[in-house]
DNA sequence: AGCACGCCGACT
DNA sequence: GTCGGCGTGCTC
């Protein structure tokens, strides 16, 4: 007998190998095999009697690591349609989607993780000196049980923990992988839902089979109170519900959401930065049935259920559903795979659709389901457009921004402001010849971060001194350039001398835990002023802020990137939800050059839903998605004549009808890291026919001489496309 | 992707 | 003389 076997190699086709006597191999198993001169880890894809490798190339089976398999015949399946669609290569597919330990080919339960809750005494919460150790035991009285991961990544140490436990108030137990029963289902006291979020429970909750849902709800409906009542009906019925949520969204207080509801209900987590060992057990607990719910990043759409029961997709429009690098799948998307297969519901959840969910939803492909209702507020947020025309600015701050900042701090409320820069200045640059500060190995400038006084690449991450004089010139009259986040800091800490004031962005972030820190501290009443990147937008609940300023919108409004402006709405709109919800009406103040821009104008006055179908029109009458079909075949290597003569090759030789090919053009950034980059755009008005001709373009491709001496990928339905 | 094999340049 | 650069080909 032989066994077919998918490896992790980058070739779009798979292995024979003869199967040992006496050994029983099955499929889902996994073996090691010779390859080459190597033994590698493979996964049994099929059993077959006969196979057409010569006698003389055909090896056999080295050793089978699984006596029952890891992979169902069913996951097997949605990782097959994965591959497919990414054009991916399906041991590569397949071993992405498993848990290091398992490609590694450690044995599938090696490991348990442990969890610490309060005992009976800690429950009271004694007082107790040390103040780390006292707000961990209010975070385990909150989360009802924790990993050690998840405290370490709130900031917390295995002394704190060793501490409690030697004083008796907290616990260490093994989470065990017995099968969780649905009878034993408890439901904590719940809010009375609002109108539309019991027409959308009751909607939802009638579905037999497959139905994609878009719960499209202003920030404050209650989108999560919608979750969570859907969820308890799958719950009941025995069968595991998984939560996809946006990289920085699986936060403590969603998790504890979820626990707090369902409190005697296994819940696991999913995420980044999960060790090994976790995410096996985790892996395996899903695919034992031994947790009921999984909150989960991107990755998790991979994990095997044993009986899944429903999938929610929270803030559906957020990128970080889609992988950027090697199988470059989208969580969302594979999600509606995953649940029409297995005759279950999505819920695509957000207050900023995609334009291509919201395109399903008008076609009536997908259920619209509308929370319009704020639960905490009743009033509507003010937008103001501030000209900037001929108006004189200070650090970006035009004199009409500064005021309403002024007036918003005299009441004593909170200030937000917005700019996806990070760093103090872009550039450096020289007044007297006009020397920037370029990355050496990239087509960018460097950004000047003062606090660190290093010239620091954002896109390749190499740092440099801040040169005394100009490198060319040798002019001592060198400055920055352009504003960034840290330069907003330093001048309005300035300027608003006595007012706290807190930045949010990946710079003061990097510590474990120092967002969590960060953001309560915000809350506690500290910062009046706050000034971030995006990261400052996504997700997190201040109580007091009045204000949200904008600085940079009209980056947003004449990018290349045909996506520019979807997401900037999208982020005008999730900030203004921000504010505001402190009872009074919020103001959402907007800099701009182009006050008069149809599309802004359209989101200002009637809001995202009006504007993104307004959106969606200009996109059907410039054909671009979900109005036709994108794919891009990126390549790089350091010498750009190869780059451009190997994507220059697939244009002729690869012609099919319906089908327009754009380029090679340069990327946007033509050069990083030291590699010169090219791309090939690939447009379709019908999805078929994309993807019949990129099989046959991959299939030209691995034939190619110059296929091995660049560095390509293909992106299906690419998010950046510019 | 790795890894071997093979063919040309500068070095302990 | 050989060490090592990377171009080419192959993996059941």
């Amino acid at each position: 007998m032989f066994a077919e076997v998918a490896i992790k190699v980058p070739l779009f086709r798979t292995f024979d190998y003869a199967i040992p006597k006496h050994s029983t191999v099955t499929v889902g198993c996994r073996v090691k095999v010779p390859f080459g001169n190597r033994k590698l880890v493979a996964v049994v894809l099929a059993i077959k009697s006969h196979t057409d490798v010569p006698e003389a190339k055909l090896k056999t089976i080295a050793e089978v690591l699984d006596s029952s398999p890891i992979l169902s015949t069913d996951h097997i399946k949605f990782l097959r349609f994965t591959a497919q669609y990414y054009a991916h290569p399906l041991g590569e597919t397949l071993f992405t989607a498993l848990p290091a330990a398992l490609r590694e080919g450690e044995h599938p339960d090696k490991t348990t993780v442990a969890t610490f809750s309060l005992t009976a005494k800690g429950k009271q919460l004694p007082t107790l000196r040390a103040k780390k150790q006292q707000s961990l035991l209010k975070q385990l009285n909150e989360s009802g049980e924790s990993s050690l991961t998840e405290l370490k990544a709130l900031g917390f140490s295995k002394q704190q923990l060793n501490s409690l436990l030697d004083k008796q108030l907290i616990e260490e137990q093994i989470k065990h992988d017995s099968q969780w029963q649905s009878q034993t289902l408890n439901i904590a006291s719940k809010p009375r839902l609002n109108e539309e979020q019991a027409t959308a429970c009751s909607v939802i909750n009638q579905q037999a089979g497959f139905r994609c849902f878009l719960l499209e709800g202003v920030t404050g409906s209650g989108k999560t109170e919608v979750y969570l009542q859907s969820l308890e009906r799958v719950l009941q019925n025995g069968h595991q519900a998984l939560i996809l949520v946006p990289e920085i969204g699986l936060t403590p207080q969603t998790v504890n959401r979820f626990r707090r509801r369902f409190p005697d209900t296994p819940i696991d987590l999913w995420h980044s930065n999960l060790t090994d060992n976790e995410r096996l057990h985790t892996w395996r607990r899903a695919e034992k049935g031994s947790c009921a719910l999984v909150i989960g990043t991107r990755s998790s759409i991979f994990l095997p259920f044993k009986s899944l029961g429903m999938i929610i997709v929270d803030e559906e429009h957020d990128g970080s559903f889609k992988q950027q690098e090697g199988l470059r799948y989208h969580a969302r998307d594979l999600a509606a795979y995953r649940c029409a297969s297995l005759k279950i519901p999505l819920i695509l959840g957000t207050a900023t659709p995609a334009l291509e969910t919201l395109n399903k939803a008008i076609s009536s492909k997908y259920q619209l389901l509308t929370l319009s209702q704020r639960a905490q507020t009743t009033t509507d947020n003010q937008f103001l457009l501030v000209d900037m025309k001929g108006q004189s600015e200070q650090f970006g701050f035009s004199e009409t921004t500064l005021k309403h900042i002024e007036a918003t701090l005299k009441r004593a409320k909170q200030v937000m402001v917005f700019l996806n820069r990070r760093g103090y200045a872009p550039t450096l640059l020289c007044h007297e010849c006009g020397w920037l500060s370029q990355c050496n190995h990239c087509s960018a400038s460097t950004t000047y971060h003062k606090a660190m006084s290093r010239l620091v690449c954002h896109h390749c991450a190499q740092q440099s001194f801040v040169p005394p004089q100009c490198p060319d010139c040798g002019s001592t009259q060198i400055m920055p350039a352009g504003l960034g986040t840290e330069q907003l800091e330093s001048f309005l800490s300035e300027r608003f001398a006595d007012i706290p004031l807190s930045r949010i962005d990946r710079d003061t972030t990097r510590r474990k835990g120092a967002l969590e820190d960060a953001l309560a501290d915000i809350n506690l009443g500290g910062a009046r002023i706050l000034v971030g990147t995006q990261m400052l937008a996504k997700g997190h609940h201040f109580a007091d802020v009045s204000l949200v300023v904008i600085l940079d919108v009209d980056s947003g409004l004449y990018s290349s990137d045909f996506r520019a402006t979807e997401h900037m709405a999208q982020l005008i709109t999730q900030v203004a939800g921000r504010a505001g919800r402190s009872g009074e009406a919020g103001k959402v103040l907007l800099q701009t050059h182009f006050p008069e821009h149809p599309l802004l104008q359209d989101l200002v006055h009637n809001g995202y839903q009006d504007f993104a179908r307004y959106a969606l029109k200009e996109r059907e009458e410039a054909l671009l998605p979900p109005f036709s079909h994108l794919a891009i075949l990126r390549a790089q290597a350091t010498n750009a004549q190869l780059v451009f003569d190997f994507l220059s090759d697939l244009v002729p030789a690869t012609p099919y009808c319906g089908i327009q090919l754009l380029g090679p053009i340069p990327a946007p950034m033509e050069r990083m890291a030291g590699k010169y980059r090219y791309q090939l755009h690939i447009q379709a008005s019908e999805r078929m026919v994309l993807h019949n001709y990129i099989a046959q373009l991959m299939a030209y491709i691995s034939e190619h001489k110059l296929a091995n001496r660049v560095r390509w990928s293909i992106d299906i339905d690419p998010m950046d496309t510019y």
